[in-house]
DNA sequence: CTGAAAGCGCTTACAG
DNA sequence: CTGAAAGCGCTTACAG
């Protein structure tokens, strides 16, 4: 079946292409019956506008870019969720792409929707990604670009976070309050600015608790993984008898901890009290359930897509905007890994 | 910054619109002098061919649509991982759609993904879709469309699944081989096809080994969630003491179902065994650990991709090419929730 | 109220 | 080896 096309249509009703175009878009300069006319063979023919043509004439696709390091993570599955259902709302289609934390291949994604012509971007950055000319390049072609979640303070873009320093803080005193004196982290990896910030929270809460910060119980999870949680705890448990506290980065690395104390026979959470990071759904299923702080995915979607949909429309407009840093609410949730106070 | 055009090279080098274009495409009718000029400049005003119009010219524009039920699931956002991974290997990108399984939503999402001109589709079906209209029409349009996971019989296009009965008679013999007499099964929705596959395989496995069906120990999981799981095991515990053994649709309700059992005191595997299906990877850290059918979503999702694609290239070179059904190997992965045998 | 014309930025068959 | 021209399917400023 050949597409249909406004040519056909005009022929068949012998007026002009021009004519059909601006009765589809009910122009007010077109008679009512013609717009009926039009309108109807439209539908009969089951008409649908060329969009290739369309984007070329309006230099717009109405589609928006998404990069994300990792597809297979609870969390990000919830941005995208939170994404898809505002971008829906809005009529902008989403492509996505996934880094896998490589700084290679992002820089290669975002040359490709550069390529794509897409009207914008949403990225959260790989582990890897130190540079950012990738992204101020992408910037350069006045388009906009809104980052969320792994963030790169230096580049000059909205973006959506949660204030991880607090939040981490905030996690750490729990520990502190329920009576933790020796409490160990276990941090994502040493670039992206939240691994950054949430080992920043933790060492301020115990500056600020009077407890002597020890190096050499940071760990650094390089996978944040169930693994690196297991094999951590494993080592907190044979070298640093004295740890009666630990704060994780991410509750998939907490899970993996308890676990593995669990079945050296530590008791969760009388003998080491655990604090996660992201309310993950499976922190409340397992046993003892997981105290965490919860990280809203799903509205950092929401958020992020908002914010590009409005410098899309400014840019449209050509009403300039100044950049914004929306920072999301937290919260800590209290569990069976902690003590109660 | 405006976007360079061929034309813009074109003055500028004082020669064709014509040969820019060739020069850049390496035609060989063009001089290596030519080419050698052209293309620095190229490079120096960072030349980009305009995609809208490319695409208008070519008519395609190397974008599949893709339709998933619902995005934060373990084993969907596999397949995502699979197919972007050969997406990008192949040049294509793609756009992401979630239907909340929902059959309206869906509908809407064919239709736009038939505006956006994409050149293909991957689809997994929505549990409530029963009427198969809106594929059809995307394929009337000499479109491929590939189906994955749940897909519709009916259809005539390409589908990329596992054999859900064999999985799930599999799964429910090594139950009646480790001693189950009493064997009950939380089941999936009514509509989709994989749901009323695993219960075929779970009824024929009792048929062929001589255990009475009993309709009143399936169990309907609505929304195949944690708390169904727990919901279920409950009403077990309660009403069906004699049950030895349960077949679970999916792993996250199994988890739910274990963790629902032990708080009240069942042991597992010893008074009530359970199978899960999928091998989501917490079924290998939770206690005890799930005795699963291994489903290979990131293999699903590479393999869909890779019948789409020569689909794609069978209709480009005009060679028709019949629909085709490829069934991925699953396995039984024994763990803890069953006895040994 | 209707339509001829220009143009978005490319590709390619054809002529020279 | 180079280029004029047509055309992909739309939109819209402009003339009548």
């Amino acid at each position: 079946m050949k597409p249909v096309t406004l040519k056909e249509i005009a022929e068949k009703l012998d007026i002009s292409i021009t004519t059909v175009s601006k009765a589809l878009k009910d122009y007010k300069d077109v008679s009512p019956k013609t717009k009926a006319l039009v309108k109807e063979l439209a539908t009969t023919l089951n008409y649908r506008p060329n969009a290739f043509a369309v984007n070329l004439r309006t230099k717009e696709s109405k589609t928006i870019g998404l990069i994300i390091p990792e597809v297979v993570h609870h969390f990000f599955s919830s941005v995208i969720k939170g994404i898809l259902n505002q971008a829906e709302k809005k009529g902008y289609l989403v492509i996505i792409l996934q880094s896998n934390e490589s700084y290679e291949l992002e820089k290669k994604q975002i040359e490709l929707l550069l390529n794509k012509n897409v009207d914008g971007v949403l990225i959260s950055l790989a582990n890897e990604t130190a540079d950012f000319k990738h992204i101020n390049k992408f910037l350069s072609n006045d388009k906009p670009l809104v980052m969320f979640d792994k963030i790169a303070k230096l580049v000059n873009c909205s973006k959506v976070i949660i204030d991880d320093r607090k939040a981490a803080y905030t996690a750490t005193k729990h520990l502190i309050e329920t009576g933790c004196k020796n409490i160990a982290h276990f941090r994502g990896p040493l670039l992206p600015q939240n691994s950054i910030d949430r080992f920043l929270g933790y060492k301020k809460a115990l500056e600020d608790y009077n407890l002597k910060y020890d190096p050499s119980l940071v760990f650094i999870c390089e996978n944040t993984s169930f693994e690196d949680g297991s094999k951590f705890a494993a080592e907190i448990v044979k070298n640093h008898p004295n740890v009666d506290g630990i704060f994780i980065n991410t509750d998939m690395v907490a899970i993996g901890a308890i676990t593995q104390l669990r079945s050296l026979g530590i008791d969760v959470p009388n003998q080491i009290s655990v604090v996660g990071f992201s309310n993950w759904f499976m922190s409340s299923a397992i046993t003892p359930s997981l105290t965490t702080i919860n990280q809203p995915g799903y509205e950092m979607g929401k958020e992020s897509f908002k914010r590009l949909y409005k410098e899309l429309n400014a840019i449209k407009k050509k009403k300039p905007l100044s950049t914004k840093t929306i920072t999301l609410e937290t919260s800590l949730v209290k569990r069976n890994s902690t003590k109660n106070n």
